[in-house]
DNA sequence: ATAATTTACGTGTATATACACATATCACCG
DNA sequence: CGGTGATATGTGTATATACACGTAAATTAT
């Protein structure tokens, strides 16, 4: 048989094609990442954490977009196994966010898998729709935040 | 203060990216619904299932795109909520999902507001891009379940 | 008719997401 | 100094998602 590709058509509605996307996207890379034991979701937050340094969960929240309560359970996972470290601080609200040696060798490990998914996606789905994708979140978050400032 | 309201640079990953914008239109859309009461995940499930008649839930899965066991537990909810039922079937296998009335009440309730959250998409997206989404889509479920059926 | 395969279903477990709350600390003001 | 508002953190609860399993019924092959 060969009854299974069968290609959906897009709905109509703009959230259910976007959701249907991300999915299919999630996967893609999650599937590449595999051999590395890594998500996705993890992997980009590692790397973040690499690279702009230790800091407080706040202020990374903010710096990816993402619902400070939802970080701080995706953080505890990465903690779990390892690959950073959540130590106190001088203000003592706040606790710092770093990586560790292992959460280092892990990102090594992985980039390589991830540069490999970006490449696979720049050749199935071209380097202009992608690109859109980054102004196209941008945008919507835009209108969202617009929508809670009105009671501001 | 107005130090809130700055936009984020994409990231240079197409997967955080989307995830992004999924998470920004859902916001957007689940504000749009929220006099219903319904999600915009819910919504979907509830309006295809009143326009495809009575259907088993592989069918209603393939239909949508949606893992089988994801819908399941969607699908419970709206149950739990009467807004479905879950009915034998012949096939002793299968179970037929089908609309109630209070279902069939709620997205006349809910379709109005949909509409807006869709006329607010085309005018601040537009419409080229966001048709884009549901090609991408199915783009992307191409790649994907090219990657299982290498091992088929 | 029996065996093998396919199809449908649901649950266990884990992750990702978000809202509502409660709490603790800091900064600033009178 | 004490009060007030802003800031940082974590938890409870609920939904959405997906993979790995196990089971039952129908279909197909032998």
């Amino acid at each position: 048989m060969s009854g299974q590709g069968h290609i959906q058509k897009p709905s109509a509605c703009f959230c259910v094609n976007m959701r249907r996307a991300s999915r299919a996207i999630t996967k893609i890379y999650d599937q590449a990442l595999a051999p590395s034991g890594l998500k996705l979701t993890q992997y980009s937050l590692l790397k973040n954490i690499d690279a702009h340094g230790p800091l407080n969960t706040s202020a990374l929240a903010r710096l990816l977009t993402l619902e400070r309560t939802t970080l701080v359970r995706n953080l505890k996972l990465l903690e779990t196994a390892g690959l950073i470290e959540n130590s106190p601080s001088p203000d003592l609200r706040e606790r710092q966010v770093s990586i560790t040696d292992h959460g280092r060798q892990t990102v090594a490990l992985a980039q390589p898998l991830w540069k490999q998914a970006q490449r696979t996606m720049r050749q199935q789905i071209g380097i202009e729709h992608l690109e859109l994708l980054g102004h196209l979140a941008a945008t919507l978050e835009g209108i969202a935040i617009g929508q809670d400032e009105l009671s501001a």
